[in-house]
Formats: structure tokens, sequence, C-alpha cells
DNA sequence: ACCCACCTCACCATTTATGGGGAGTTGAAA
DNA sequence: TTTCAACTCCCCATAAATGGTGAGGTGGGT
């Protein structure tokens, strides 16, 4: 059922054209509303949505995505998240409720969390006003449907915004590997340097040069940047 | 074409069955070898493999996901790979692709990298002895299939790994996640706290309990473990 | 054959982070 | 209403990391 997105799809050539192939999907997956919002490392933002750009704005401006217990949920789980799953107690929580419904949101949703290489993240939502029978069907027929859309979306997507879709190269030593990787893990130099069994003289070299091959400022910036890019098995 | 493996998968209640289930797939996908590995962030690992359990263990003693050009570029990359699109030359490399034919590995293979919560790797590879133009019609008939498989073979395997050991809940407050979040971009503290307008005091109250609530034995080793968890939108 | 990336080791001075004390306000949940 | 978590501010002493500048040996790739 995906078939004409797809075909589509593999024309997209820019942003703007992904703009517009997303838009189109509400129809062919049958909702009212299709959010695809990606995250990279380095903080940019990527957003396609169907809703009023009042609310958008009204979202952002308010850094809803704090207390937003879709994004929360996404955030931990690999499950594609159904929203009337989640807790919506809490002050906080429940106003964001009413105005994201007042705001013409939909009360039902969908939304898959997708992960990229170096801590990418990107959310894949759908929601409409169905009720919760009509909505347990949908999702039923549907979720092959949402997932392979998801996907693809986000390959193309990255795609674009990096012109390939392999990330940076930069490459670590296996023994700056190592010894970020004991840092990572909560170790301080002499530790570290104790478990590589080499002097902390040396390990501080490998921590240098990892620091400089990752552009860091600092010890902690270095894993930080090294576990976003997918370098560290901690 | 998924239909009855999935059905199955939805009855799996253990790993033992999630291993019999996967291994029933090279007959559904209609491939010599499959493959799920997965490296959840504190290190533990589960694999499922249809390969020779001689060359399973040849690959984990000699510590070949080092050099595993496979493992490498999945790692980073959010598309599928094509083996033979890969970059083969180097020594070490080379001796590793021989001895890994030489294990029946299959000289075509298509790997698809899956990100979950928390820092978690997999990878779901299928392997054939396919010439390239088979190659290339199979992974074209077969893409999405191969994508659900992963997806839902991932899923499963979470699920099964939640189930058996509790997940930790840790929350960090605003101002907590705000503190490591900007150490994490490489500020020091009187960086971090000015850019947050708090006393410099006062953010370190804030890394202290952060530190605390992670179990962390430093900063740099609670901004891991906040990274892992997917607490920090870095 | 040569180059370069990698691995290994050392000293000194300075900047930063950490450990251990306290204290007062606010706001939301039970 | 009480309780508790979160937010804000302060000092002192010590431990740890960083910046700068060295050097020498090995192995693989062009």
């Amino acid at each position: 059922m995906l078939e004409s997105f797809l075909d589509r799809l593999s024309q997209v050539g820019n942003l703007d054209d992904l703009d517009s192939a997303i838009l189109t999907l509400s129809d062919e997956l049958n909702v009212e509303h299709v959010v695809y919002h990606s995250v990279s490392s380095s903080g940019e933002q990527y957003a396609v949505t169907t809703y009023h750009p009042t609310w958008v704005n009204h979202y952002l401006g308010n850094d809803y995505a704090r207390i937003d217990p879709v994004v929360l949920a996404c955030l931990r789980r690999f499950h594609p998240v159904d929203w009337k799953r989640l807790d919506w107690s809490g002050k906080a929580t429940r106003n964001f409720m009413h105005e994201a419904i007042d705001a013409g949101v939909g009360s039902q949703g969908y939304s898959i969390p997708i992960r990229g290489p170096s801590g990418q993240f990107a959310l894949f939502t759908v929601s409409s006003r169905d009720n919760d029978d009509q909505w347990t069907t949908y999702t039923q027929d549907y979720t092959r449907s949402l997932i392979l859309a998801s996907h693809f979306v986000n390959q193309k997507a990255l795609e674009i915004e990096r012109g390939t879709d392999q990330a940076e190269i930069v490459s670590l030593s296996p023994r700056e590997t190592d010894a970020l990787t004991l840092l990572a893990l909560g170790m301080n130099r002499a530790q570290a340097a104790d478990s590589l069994s080499i002097s902390e003289h040396t390990l501080r070299v490998y921590i240098e040069s990892a620091r400089f091959k990752l552009a860091a400022m600092n010890t902690t910036h270095a894993v930080a940047r090294a576990m976003n890019q997918g370098l560290l098995r901690v």
C-alpha cells in the first residue's frame, strides 16, 4: 500500500521534495496527520508536519519536547508508541494534552522512534481523531507500513542531509578507543592506565590524540562525541 | 512473505524460542545464512546465527568485530549495507575476508544496522553464495522483508531482555539534564554555569546529584551513562 | 625505501574538578 | 497541610586533568 509513496520517495533529491512527499503520506496511510521530526547529534533539526504552524510554534516556543510524554517514551523505547497507553497524569502533562487536542492534533496517535548513526534521533508520527476501537484496528492494519515508511523517510532524510548517508569519517585507533571506553566507564586516568597495563603518560597521549581527532575541548566532550558517533562499545 | 515467521515470533516467550524462530528465517527469506547480533550498552551480547560454531568462536576470539568492514560500516550508517560495496582493501581486512569465506560465510551479504534505546546496537545479516547478479535481484526483492524482519526480531529481543532484568528508570531533573548536556558539549563548569545563568556552585550541585542518580564515578562517567540511556539531547 | 600512523615513556606548571561541609525558597504531589 | 524534590547560593582543601615539549621503536602502505 506504500507503492506510490516509495516510488515518489526514490525521485526525491532535496528537502523540499522530501517535504511534499511526506505530506502525501497522510492520504496514503489513511490518517489525518503525519509528522516526521529528526534531531541530529549536532542539534540540527528537520521537521515536516501537517499540523497547523501555530501549534508547531507554540510547541517549539515552550520547549514541549521536554515534557511531551510521546517524546519521552520514544526516547526510552524501541517499540512504536500508541499514545493512549502512555501516562498522561501530572498537571503539566494534562495541560499540554488539552492544548494539543485544542490545536487539532488528534486524540489518537502512533509514534515510531528511529535512531541513526551519530546519535541521530527521529520520530515518525501519525495521528487522528478516531475512537479507541477504530484506532486499534488501524494500528493493527498499518503497523508494517508505518515501520517501512518511517525507515525509508529517515533513510532519505539522512541521505539528503549529508550527501551520502555516511557519517563523518573520524576513526580512532584501537588504543584511543580503549582509553575513551575506560574513561566512559568511570575510571580515572590512573585506573584506566592500569587496566590497559600502560603508563599514565601513555594513556594521556591517547586521550589527547583522540581529543584532537574528535575536535573535543576536554575528555568529557571527547567521550560524548565518540559515543554519539558510535565509536565506543560501552 | 514473512507471515509465518511473524506469527511464530508473536508466540515467542524466551530466548530459546527466539533462537529457533530466527533460525527458521533462512528458509523464509530464502538465503543460506542469517545472523542476528545485539550488543547492549551494558556490554551484554546476544547472538543467533546459522554459521558454524567454529567460525563464531574464531571471530570472537580474534575480536574481529574491530576490523570487520561490515560492522564498521553499519556503525556509521543507517542504510543497509551490501557487503560487495564495502572497502575490502587492507591486509588485515582481506585476510579476514578469506578466512570468512573459507568458513562458509558466503561471499554475498546484506546487513541491516539497528539501534535501540540506551545505546543498544544490533546487526541483522543475511548471506549467500550467489553471484553478483543473483544477489542484486535478491536484495531488491527482499529489502522490505529484511527491514521488517530486523525490526521485529530486535523488538522481540529487547522485550525478552527487558522482562528478565528490571530496567532501572533513572530520571534527571531539567537542570541536571541541562548541566550534563552542556558538559557533553565540551563546556567546563564556568562556561556551563554562565550559559545557564546560574552560579558555578549551583551547577556543581546539579552535576553531583546527577552523578549520584546515575551512580557515576565522575562527570565523564555521568555524561556517558546519561547518553547511553537517551537522557541527553546532544 | 620511505613516510606516516601508531604505540610507548617522561617532567613541570597551571587550571579544573571533586569531596565535605551548610542554608534558604518554591511548587507540586500525597 | 505537610512533605519532598528541585532550585539557588557559599567556603575550603585536596585530588585530578590539562597544556606544553620532549623522545624512541614498530609496522603497513605507496
